[in-house]
RNA sequence: GCGGCUUUGGUGAAGUGGUUAACACACUGGAUUGUGGCUCCAGCACGCGUGGGUUCAAGUCCCACAAGUCGCCCCA
């Protein structure tokens, strides 16, 4: 016996509906917002990765599947899709036929972690990128379709979480006062912790065990430059405009490197640890930094695993409808053929019609036409095919009569 | 990558180291041979995550590995 490998998962047929509802919404939402459909290749050069999400985070340091191929070049299964959304922009110059372009997709990610229920070695994402535009309001439409697309869902009890992690200008001043108000406090850090110091010194602010010590930390809103101070109010207004409730985080820094200004998370927490259902923010650096001319960024992810799990605990997925429209029961060998000629020209006339090919009894086919939920049922057997009738009946009221062949399609 | 817990059929599960692994649901077949429900009857784990070990005897004890799960880490 060969299972899925660890961390991966089949999706099957009584689970896909609900894929497919959720699939549904995103082309729905996104259609309304203007967002486009963009598919980029499931692995890339792995240097696309280690330049865009950063080489010293943890995605890129111990969590990608990396492989070399036949020709030896290093590729990279995706661990997200933002870099290589940003590639596919620069590498087809979807900056040369409009000024602001909005993409989304869905689709598998791959990363290696120890699995748990809601985080999934190969899992699924859809997400946003809205590349070309600084002005806030372009943050607030990405968030409102974040926010309003789980809310649709039917999803409550969520929580958005807003920060601005500042730009390059003002963010070296901050990481200085960062680093001088724990200097003196390193030996009390956790180990990860004293290993940040100095290479990230703004993941001190989320570290779960150390963040409740210290309560009087430096908070990064007090040391934004004006640019990074007005996007951020302005954002703030723009959001209240819309209705959308958030909290401030100051604490909240996102583990990618290429993320500036804004930074969000919308939570569901009974998740739990796996309790960030969306995420995103600014990135205004990373098409320069991945070789393109200077271009302003914002998008964010969301993966659907956990979605489904929040939907689950909600209890606001569909049971799987079937939608039979007539089953065939066919009797004796005699009526395999002519019963087989119906499904199919039934079939071909746009009909949904099923029919046991087990050759068993008569009571067990009517179980199953029963249980198939089909509205009619079509018996054939020897005494219909001397005559050239079938026997029509109505699951739902008993009724039964013989008729001519050439009848049941209206009668369907 | 670290720590805790869990692992009996398609599902939910019972099972003080000792005869043929309970029960329920689901599924399949049947109840005078062409009709759905209910009821009744029958069938359905050669094996208890995998591999070792202890023992006269192991689903029950020990070890290792694997998978799942919770927390950490990370992130969506």
């Amino acid at each position: 016996m060969i299972n899925a490998p660890r961390g991966t998962r089949d999706i099957l047929p009584r689970d896909v509906v609900e894929w497919q509802m959720i699939e549904r919404k995103i082309r729905e939402i996104c259609d309304r917002f203007g967002f486009e459909e963009i598919r980029t290749p499931i692995f890339e050069h792995t240097e696309l990765f280690q330049r865009g999400i950063g080489e010293n985070t943890d995605v890129v340091e111990k969590e990608m599947y990396t492989f070399e191929d036949r020709g030896g070049r290093s590729l990279t299964l995706r661990p997200e899709n933002t870099a290589s959304t940003l590639r596919a922009y620069l590498q087809n110059k979807l900056f040369a036929e409009k000024s602001l372009n909005k993409l989304f997709y869905i689709g598998s990610m791959f990363r290696y972690d120890r699995p748990q229920a809601g985080r999934m070695r190969e899992f699924h994402q859809f997400g946003v990128e809205s590349i070309g535009e600084m002005n806030p309001a372009v943050d607030a439409e990405v968030i409102t379709l974040a926010w309003d697309f789980l809310t649709e869902l039917g999803l409550t009890d969520l929580e958005l979480r807003l920060n601005s992690v500042g730009c390059p200008k003002c963010r070296p001043q901050y990481k200085e006062v960062i680093q001088k108000y724990f200097r003196d406090k390193l030996p009390e850090l956790c180990h990860d912790c004293q290993s940040r110091f100095d290479k990230n010194p703004m993941r001190l602010l989320d570290c779960k065990i150390d963040s409740d010590k210290f309560t009087d930390v430096p908070i990064i809103t007090y040391y934004l430059c004006d640019e990074c101070r007005n996007h951020f109010e302005t954002l703030q207004k723009l959001l209240e405009a819309g209705g959308i409730k958030f909290k401030i985080d100051p604490k909240l820094v996102r583990g990618l490197d290429y993320y500036t200004k804004t930074a969000f998370e919308i939570r569901y927490s009974p998740l739990g640890a796996q309790s960030a259902v969306a995420g995103g923010g600014r990135y205004d650096g990373l098409v320069e930094e991945l070789g393109g001319d200077s271009t302003p960024a914002v998008g964010f992810a969301t993966g659907i695993e956990r979605i489904i799990l929040a939907l689950e605990q909600q209890d606001l997925l569909l049971e799987k409808l079937p939608s039979i429209d007539c089953f065939i029961i066919a009797l004796g060998d005699l009526a395999q053929i002519p019963a087989f000629k119906f499904l199919t020209d039934l079939r071909r006339d746009g009909k949904s019609v099923a029919m046991d090919f087990a050759g068993r009894s008569m009571k067990a086919q009517m179980k199953q036409a029963s249980k198939s939920g089909a509205k009619f049922a079509v018996i054939l057997g020897e005494d219909e095919i001397r005559s050239n009738m079938v026997t029509f009946k109505n699951l739902e009221t008993s009724d039964q009569e013989l008729i001519p062949v050439e009848k049941i399609l209206e009668r369907i």
